[in-house]
DNA sequence: TATTGTTATACTCTATAACTATA
DNA sequence: TATAGTTATAGAGTATAACAATA
């Protein structure tokens, strides 16, 4: 057999023992991430920044990050990007910088009333998005699909503010 | 109340009705990607180009894809991109570009010797980095993730080569 | 004429460092 | 001294268009 040849299984034999190669989880997770921002392009067209920037006010609206540092390390965007982002969203009028009385080296950032209406009505068409996306998964697996990458992120390291306590606080008013 | 104000709950209210902003899903994508590419990027420090080079080369020994441009759609890489991942790879020895006698246009893309070899010994590396990443789930609920995520990607339009059926053909030699 | 691969160019996104103001 | 935010710069990544070879 020449130097160069083709392997046709997935599972590469090491050792005489075959080996998953075991990446499909990370190509899985790009696929969807891809399909995701297709999917809700569309659905978020009048933000700045696109996706990234509905995520942004969709956090604000949430009010669990104090600071705008705290926003971007959230999202898992870099300080000096946030900086930007958060400009365009005010010169659109979505937010305000706001001094933290309590540290006045921090900026709050806080929706307008505008911001809300513009996440409010768009986030419906982002639900049917990604309704869409997950076509082909029912209700109860879209549902454990959530649950477990909510799980599996809170394992991460990130900050994760768990949505199942946030929708019984919704509950519970 | 003033003109911005922040919202405490993560449900805005819309026309009295409480509408879940449904936006975690994209988040804890984004989230558990980048912690994946964190975490595996150790494992495949060796590869050019990263996760990128070694996912492009686990493909490769898949050896599903016939041409340079086939990989480059089913990875999501633009195929201006491929081409200087592939010269890269092949700088570095790991794969082989020949052309297709079926079509003279399209150049298949070899893994070399050295090329397995590193991506059988990396892929074991992987698989620990992934079983690290979610390490807040039990295996019950691993599988249940890889088995909703690739049924979800295969929603997406993109062209997924099923695992499992790769798995029972290694089953069955 | 359409497709694969290549190259060159420009654009976007991201990372780094320096600066300010506050602590 | 350390942190939050800003700004400027450079770098990586990505997209667009033009071209050669082949169908």
């Amino acid at each position: 057999m020449d130097e160069a040849r083709r392997s046709t299984t997935l599972a590469p034999v090491i050792d005489g023992e075959s080996v998953d190669l075991g990446d499909d989880f990370g190509w899985a997770l790009g696929v969807l991430l891809r399909g995701y921002r297709d999917h809700v392009k569309d659905a978020v067209g009048e933000f700045p920044h696109g996706t990234r920037g509905y995520e942004t006010m969709a956090e604000v609206l949430r009010g669990t990050q104090p600071s705008q540092l705290a926003l971007a390390t959230h999202l898992g965007i870099d300080r000096t990007v946030m900086t930007y982002l958060v400009d365009d969203l005010e010169n659109d009028g979505l937010v305000e910088r706001r001094p933290n009385p309590a540290d006045r080296r921090q900026r709050q950032i806080v929706a307008t009333d505008r911001g809300r209406e513009l996440v409010e009505s768009a986030c419906r068409r982002v639900v049917e998005a990604q309704a869409e996306l997950l076509g082909t998964l029912d209700g109860d697996e879209r549902a454990a699909l959530r649950r477990l990458l909510n799980k599996a992120a809170a394992g991460t390291g990130e900050d994760v503010d768990d949505p199942c306590a946030v929708a019984d606080e919704e509950a519970r008013p």
